[in-house]
DNA sequence: AATTTTTACGCAATCGTTTCCGAAATTCGT
DNA sequence: ACGAATTTCGGAAACGATTGCGTAAAAATT
């Protein structure tokens, strides 16, 4: 790296390094000309200050972390990219850390980043976390944490989510109106708030339209062979399903294959939607109907939120929990009027 | 962040701070006994040393920067996977950087990445970049670079990348071998290492089977709407092509949905493939013929080259330009047998 | 027993910036 | 013109960990 320095930059002008400091952070306490002087030089040089002992000596690092289950998902993707995108601007940079569900691996980058190299952590927490005595130690350190997507309600620390309950509600809802009675919903295993959330409202609709006792769940986790196992067993039942609703998009993809390998039909034989922000959705075969969570705005949201902690602002008193909704894209998975055969 | 400190530990034992940290990085020089005492107090505190104290004075970060055009693709995002995978073994962090094929954004991030806030420095560089001038500023200071996929060849730093050519002269001769032989090719534009790579492969493939009088490139962009129409008008001139290799998986999407409107059928009036790393590319309507690239091999041989030189390693000879050969799926979007109609 | 070697640790400088205190030098008010 | 306020800058102490050098004490060697 570049070995210049302030001290360098200040013997080359005779002044202090305090001044040549002062001068590159636009101080008042120093005349025009010696700004102009010093920032020629810099300019010239190119010089940057080190950033490290920046971080030391203001005991700030300009780095947040952004923590996430995983990676090969569109909805993180997204978020990830908001996130990106608010921390440029406001001048700060981005650690990645994929937890891959892996609950250990959670704790021990919540530890690791207890020793002051960022100013700031966004989570979504893994769906192996039930434990969450590794992020209260971490909040209690008194520094901001934001949860987004897959929260931890009871702690003290803001929220950023889609209204999941609602948006399962309607999606069960929309397939019970065009004549589903058998609806079986696949959830993702764990104790996450999201998954239960999302659970209720599938029961919910159930319940409303009086078909709780035709319910239906199928607990899916990190293995999609295991996954997959479970989909066919569902369709070797007594009962099979007349919709799948699935909670995360890659058990969406793993029933469309299980049903073409079953050469079941989509949606004659079986209706399908799913929560899925994945683009290419619209050309499955068939175009598969889902619940687009605001992923972008999630990220922006959620960062935004963040900065402020950092910045000791206070948050708006809509910022403690946000709930930014989704919206349900109907597709041929699951028509509104009944397929023709 | 924890307030405790290396010297506060030392009192708190009644030894100095350098035997304290000499304890922690397991010198020779400090007995067991001792060590296990500072260890006992280190754990019991949950004490870690302050990272930007640390990296000021050994002048490492334990950082590495990775920068990439775009997140919304699957390729990066594998590429990513396998990077932060390495990246977790040896001890590293991740910070991450999208340029949005913004070649000012690639600068300005390159000329701030030289303050040695990162010991290493993975890209993919934008689709706009033509000059490499921020590059090379940033290689002869001496700090490690790599570049995956989107390579600078002229510069002298490790290059990983996937067997372009060869992987794209596959893809058109299997479309030609099936009977096309008016094929577009949709390229990326600019002038990336990558797209002439991958046009050369097209081309010499219509060389070889005499059809390089039908050639058809349509260079693509940024801009989907803008490429919408440019794959609109394909279809409206005299002679349309009868395949469509397109070299980014983003292209192939935007294709497929032209295709819907204009009530164009895949693969029977045209048939499709294309360079993507999109799982769900098989459960397209019809499903999509692809080149797979080796992404996650990709980044972690590129993440592994990164942490040799950051190490001082000798790199092996193989290492300097290392490519990983890309595999074709053909699916029903080019169908081995002509379809049926 | 005298000397050399090894072990085990402390001192203090250092990494590069920032910032609290002054303290000249200048400007202002009357 | 004289004290007061302001402007402009420098000195030096942080920030917290690391490490070269020095040195007692213990162990090993002759």
């Amino acid at each position: 790296m570049s070995n210049m320095t302030l001290k360098k930059i200040a013997e080359e002008l005779k002044i202090s390094p305090s001044t040549v400091s002062r001068s590159l952070r636009d101080s008042h306490e120093i005349s025009q000309e010696t700004k102009d002087r010093v920032r020629a030089l810099v300019a010239k040089l190119d010089f940057q200050p080190n950033p490290h002992a920046s971080s030391l000596r203001k005991n700030k690092s300009k780095t947040i972390a952004v923590i996430i289950p995983e990676i090969e998902n569109n909805f993180f993707v997204q978020v990830l990219n908001g996130i990106e995108e608010i921390a440029q601007n406001n001048d700060y940079h981005v650690l990645i850390y994929i937890t891959h569900e892996n609950y250990q691996r959670e704790v021990d980058i919540l530890h690791m980043l207890r020793s002051g190299r960022v100013d700031g952590i966004m989570i979504s927490v893994a769906s192996s976390t039930t434990n969450f005595e590794h992020l209260t130690a971490y909040v209690d350190l008194g520094v901001p944490l934001v949860f987004f997507d897959r929260v931890c309600e009871i702690m003290d620390a803001p929220c950023v989510t889609t209204d999941d309950m609602q948006a399962a509600f309607e999606a069960t809802e929309h397939l019970i109106k065009t004549g589903c009675s058998k609806i079986a919903f696949l959830s993702l295993d764990g104790n996450l708030s999201i998954s239960s959330r999302r659970r209720s409202g599938y029961l919910e609709a159930l319940k409303q339209y009086g078909l709780l006792n035709n319910k239906i769940i199928v607990e899916c986790g990190l293995d999609n062979e295991v996954n997959r196992q479970k989909i066919r067993s569902l369709f070797q039942r007594e009962d099979t399903p007349d919709a799948i609703f699935t909670a995360i998009e890659k058990f969406s993809i793993t029933t469309y294959e299980v049903c073409k390998e079953l050469k079941i039909k989509i949606p004659e034989q079986v209706k399908m939607i799913s929560f899925s922000n994945l683009t290419a959705a619209s050309l499955f075969n068939p175009s598969l109907s889902a619940i687009i969570q605001p992923a972008y705005g999630i990220g922006r949201e959620s960062a935004d939120i963040l900065f402020r902690l950092i910045d000791r602002k206070k948050l708006l008193p809509t910022q403690k929990k946000v709930i930014i909704p989704s919206h349900l894209v109907i597709r041929e998975s699951s028509p509104v009027q009944q397929a023709v055969l």
